[in-house]
RNA sequence: GGGCAGAUUCCUGAGCGGUCAAAGGGGCCGGACUGUAAAUCCGGUGGCAAAGCCUUCGCAGGUUCGAAUCCUGCUCUGCCCA
């Protein structure tokens, strides 16, 4: 099968969308030639170290060009690092990260590879798992890999050097993982690697490894990392200013439409298929309605259309017009939580999960921000008796309370 | 291997034996404004049926009527010397 590949100016223009590096493109534009030539498509490879359960929408973004590559008619090579997972790749954060145990590995793996799929055609991508090269290397073997690499070299890296000027710590196994990821290059014959940003130093490795094994250096691609809701900082779940990529349709679009517009035209190029010129086009229009529209397009993506539109239309009717959620949900009390057959307001509001604690719902009580059956409950001691009640907290916690 | 410095609540960072649930800032939660954007302003920010009680200042002990603060040992980290 020799698949037809789109011309090359297109698939340039397709890959370069988003991209931070493309080292180099002359090279890129060359192996496309030659792709469309001898009907050989490139070998795309991007590294996921499964070192999360759960991913967001943030890990989608180079998984998405992936797809692009995918589309287009390259072949993915997906290399799943249960070996590196298990060093800990200290890219971008500024701490050393936990090195995760065997199993855990495994297990994350099978999750992510199952999420990763709004993304990329997994069924049509080569699966690799690097622990198969590495787990059975002898330390002399390592050592040899090692010994491509210079300890100046290494410790120019950004976040390291970083670290090392702020006293931070810095593990001799981090230092590794570079060379790491630049072995599974090797392994694969990598024609094209994908990372995030962060991930140039480890690209531009598998290029000085693959150099060295005389291979033909691959082509480096980087892509931004999204910034989360808060437009500040990276997505994380550990933030908590993440979009899930399995978060209920209601609560996605909810949270769309709370990054702040700065980030738009970000998110629009990243996260939606949407060209260039159309999103212009939103971008000077109304920031509401450009929001929304993101909003429409990253759900429907997610959960299709219908769930897309539910959402849009519960925000409206919740926020934009103060009204009630469509679905409330329900939470019977136990007796065992009552006195002399009542209970304090606080203390109910914060059963029923409408916030982290009693105290915290108190404290929020004089402010009017905690209200029964639309009333504000200004008193800290209130309580209620045997009934039904619509409670909420803030402008969006909403529970009926049942005390029995 | 030797010397020095440090570990505080979500983060940062103050804390010089009682007045410390622990300053300030950030973040976060409420409120006003609004487009659940930005900016701004206000209140709050360990838990608890709560003028009290309980837990928390790296870990384990100790000294004191009383310890985040003093002593001992341990763990971890940075810096300097070798």
């Amino acid at each position: 099968m020799s698949p037809a590949f789109p011309p090359v100016e297109e698939q340039l223009e397709a890959i370069r969308r988003g991209t931070i590096d493309l080292v180099d493109e002359e090279s890129l534009r060359k192996r496309l030639e030659r792709s469309a030539k001898t009907g050989k498509p490139m070998r795309v490879k991007l590294g996921i170290d499964p070192s999360s359960p759960d991913i967001h929408v943030g890990h989608t973004v180079v998984a998405r060009k992936l797809r692009t590559f995918q589309d287009l008619g390259h072949q993915a090579v997906l290399i799943w690092g249960t070996a590196t997972a298990r060093v800990g790749d200290p890219t971008g954060k500024d701490k050393t990260r936990p090195q995760l145990t065997t199993e855990a590995v495994q297990k994350n793996l099978e999750t992510y590879k199952a999420q990763i799929s709004v993304a990329i055609d997994v069924d049509a991508a080569e699966h690799h798992e690097n622990g198969t090269w590495f787990d059975g290397m002898s330390f002399m073997d390592g050592v040899r890999l090692l010994s491509q690499m210079t300890v100046a070299r290494a410790v120019e890296r950004d976040s390291f050097d970083k670290r090392i000027k702020a006293g931070l710590p810095v593990g001799l196994h981090e230092i590794v993982y570079p060379l790491m990821q630049g072995h599974d290059s090797v392994e694969v014959h990598a024609d094209v690697e994908l990372g995030g940003s962060d991930q140039l130093f480890n690209l531009l490795a598998g290029r000085d490894l693959q150099e060295k094994a005389g291979q033909e250096p691959q082509i480096c691609i980087t892509m931004p990392l999204l910034e989360g809701l808060d437009g500040v900082q990276k997505m994380s779940k550990s933030l908590d200013n993440y979009v899930g990529v399995h978060d209920a349709p209601n609560d996605m679009f909810g949270k769309i439409m709370s990054v702040p517009d700065a980030m738009m035209e970000k998110w629009f190029t990243l996260l939606t298929d949407l060209p260039p010129d159309e999103i212009q086009s939103l971008l000077t229009g109304h920031p509401r309605e450009a929001k929304q529209r993101l909003g429409l397009e990253i759900v429907t993506w997610l959960h299709g259309r219908e769930a897309a539109e539910a959402g849009r239309d519960e925000f409206d009717r919740v926020f934009r017009d103060r009204g009630r959620p469509d679905e409330i949900p329900e939470v019977t009390l136990e007796a065992a939580d009552l006195r002399d057959g009542t209970i304090l307001v606080a203390a109910a509001v914060a059963k029923a999960g409408l916030c982290k604690s009693a105290s915290e719902a108190r404290r929020n009580m004089p402010g009017g921000g905690v209200k029964v059956d639309d009333e504000p409950v200004k008193d800290p001691s209130a309580t209620l008796s045997q009934g039904r009640y619509l409670c909420q907290v803030g402008k969006r916690h909403f529970a009926y309370v049942i005390v029995p």
